[in-house]
DNA sequence: CCCCGTTGTGCAACTTGTTGCATAACGGGG
DNA sequence: CCCCGTTATGCAACAAGTTGCACAACGGGG
């Protein structure tokens, strides 16, 4: 249950409202923690409640107006124990890999359409993160607070060289299967 | 929504009860797509309901009472046309990338220690897969089919490396850090 | 001044996955 | 022959994530 952490470190980077947050997440903290705008809005709402956060009093409370949050000192010690709390890595579960054994037993058709349409959708997330890199991160400026987050980053890099290898490698596989497998 | 595909695979490999599937998904199929035995029983149930698979005649139904599967034509075509079918990746959603952002806010207290055990777990996790590779895929000898079940099983490998590596960078980017960071 | 597109918040229903537990059949040891 | 551990199936309640839509405020153009 991770959610209600991203939404606090997100605001502890700065306080926002729940839609800004949701741009948030389709961009910096969602490369790796991603969240829907309803998600946020209900996790928003369930963090006031537990005084994790609270609104901003500027912010008069009405339907369809815009209401700002920051992080309470309880917040920032909830997410602190949580850094260092246990949890074991969550099993793989992709599909592109399960369509691949599939494709074992059942004929290959129409496969290699789909790894060559998500080669190039992660090669341009490939760019896009090696593009915030270079203007983020450049070499040798790394603060201390800033390297964690560079890493943060090079995973996300090192994990999309990742699919880029395999797909082209399982694209050379489907191409030198006989051709009527099945 | 890729559940009951897993599931027809497994069964084409070879025609199983409940708790043989599950048994085979905490071993090779689940390795790319994990699944609780509730999940798989529900599963089943539906699958056999709309008629894609079907209780071998032998087991007669009776609760507590072992109750076999093989898949039926339908079930076969519905996985082959799953194969080719177009989904977009999931957007990644990991923990430990999080925590690690995270603690560039609030602190890396007790984030070493968890980073090392995940270190842990995938190293045994690459000599298992490293294992199995051994042993059914030796060199040279790959079968067509093998070749596919081949290729998911490097998948399997080169992301096990990709965290070694990616651990072991953030593991030595903490003890570089400022001994107390706030 | 009012209409309409944009910004922003939110409810409700649904699907998928998890957890804890109940229950039935089977087979071997006392 | 009956007790108990193992094998096997399953219900129920819950938690998390997704989808579709409703509705309020705001601001600019006609």
């Amino acid at each position: 249950m991770s959610l209600p952490h991203a939404i606090l470190t997100a605001l502890l980077e700065k306080p926002s409202s729940g839609l800004e947050l949701t741009r948030r997440f389709d961009r910096s903290i969602g490369y790796f923690w991603s969240a829907t705008h309803q998600q946020i809005y209900r996790e928003l709402g369930k963090l006031e409640e537990a005084r994790l956060i609270r609104a901003l009093p500027s912010s008069q409370p009405a339907r369809g107006r815009r209401k700002e949050y920051e992080v309470l000192p309880a917040g920032r010690s909830e997410l602190a124990g949580w850094v260092g709390r246990t949890e074991d890595p969550k099993p793989i579960r992709d599909a592109l890999l399960l369509r691949m054994r599939a494709a074992a037993v059942v004929g290959t058709e129409g496969l290699d359409a789909e790894l060559r349409r998500h080669l190039d959708l992660h090669r341009r997330q490939l760019a896009e993160y090696e593009d915030i890199e270079k203007r983020h991160f450049p070499p040798e400026r790394d603060a201390a607070e800033d390297r964690l987050r560079h890493v943060v980053l090079r995973g996300g890099i090192e994990l999309e060289r990742f699919w880029i290898g395999w797909l082209t490698e399982a694209l050379g596989e489907l191409e030198r299967l006989p051709p009527a497998p099945r």
